[in-house]
DNA sequence: CCCTAAACTGAGACTCAGTCTCAACTCGTC
DNA sequence: GACGAGTTGAGACTGAGTCTCAGTTTAGGG
């Protein structure tokens, strides 16, 4: 019943499917990214776990979610810094962002009528998509009126500060 | 006249507006950037000096193409793989790209019509754009022809056989 | 043309995200 | 409950990119 379970158990699916296993560090690992998360990086994830007393290797980390990549649970994406972010899919369909750069924040939206124009340039240039990626970048709402420059987004400090390794 | 000769000169504008110096390496660099490369790595770029016996080190070559990006002369780009990409600018104006994901090719193309309506979002999501980024992943048509599954680009092979690096 | 301060360079140490290895361990099925 | 395939963690490793600093080059004022 609780929607995180739900998830384990969509897991749990993918991963007999494939002859895998669903082992304590997955199950934790999903519970944590269903429960809390929505875009994060896999480091940002690794010192959760640790900050929870829950022990889980950083190699676990990237390999667990490699799986969930490929299972299509949850999303890798580039959000203007230069490692990846990661966003879980759940019920929510695909998306596109818009990012500050100011504050890091993200917006998220659909155009339906952006991905019919891309795919009609596919089909002009015989291109056959499996995937896209829209990213804009610029000022939030919040920070334009606070009279932010766009430049060095903030949140990187603070994941920085976040961040434990070692 | 020779069109290399314009971008060089272009950059030390640029230069010379910010009290920054041109010197020989960067020079260099322009050359080459803007006689041959188009979407390329920063190490293949590196690399390429190398094979012509100019002298240039990594960190000059970072350095260098930073000062370029700023200038607005080059464009640093995600292409789908986990490292960045340069492009220069010359006349060209902005595009986005279409990658196959099978040969490494990329296509270019540009939609005014998408660009109106990346700019109406943001309008309704009162964000101010200052940059954005499009990639659209799948299989190009000689690739489709040649019935590649779309998975594991050969050109980063071809570009890693291509590097030197130490 | 020369002098000089400011900018620049290369070598290599360093960082950091991500990958790999391998011995010890765990899951799940029989 | 036994077994083998799959998994784990520790830590070594990779590769892109950054930083440092001593020595070198540039540009522009004299
Ligand atoms: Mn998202
Ligand atoms: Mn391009
Ligand atoms: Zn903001
Ligand atoms: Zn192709």
């Amino acid at each position: 019943m609780p929607a995180v379970a739900r998830e384990v158990d969509r897991f749990q699916q993918f991963l007999q499917q494939q002859g895998l296993k669903l082992t304590s560090e997955r199950t934790a690992l999903v519970r944590e990214i269903f429960s809390t998360h929505y875009h994060f990086e896999a480091d940002e994830l690794l010192f959760k776990m640790k900050e929870k007393s829950v022990k889980i290797s950083r190699a676990t980390v990237y390999r667990t979610l490699e799986l969930l990549v490929k299972s299509g649970m949850v999303r890798r994406v580039h959000l203007g810094e230069d490692h990846y972010h990661y966003e879980h899919v759940s019920g929510n369909s695909h998306h596109d962002h818009l990012i500050c750069t100011t504050c890091g924040g993200v917006i998220e939206f659909h155009d339906e009528e952006i991905e019919r124009l891309q795919r009609a340039i596919c089909e002009k240039k015989k291109f056959t998509p499996t995937f896209h990626n829209l990213q804009i970048l610029g000022v939030c709402e919040s920070c334009t009126r606070r009279g932010e420059t766009p430049d060095a987004p903030d949140r990187v400090k603070m994941i920085q500060a976040t961040r434990l390794r070692k």
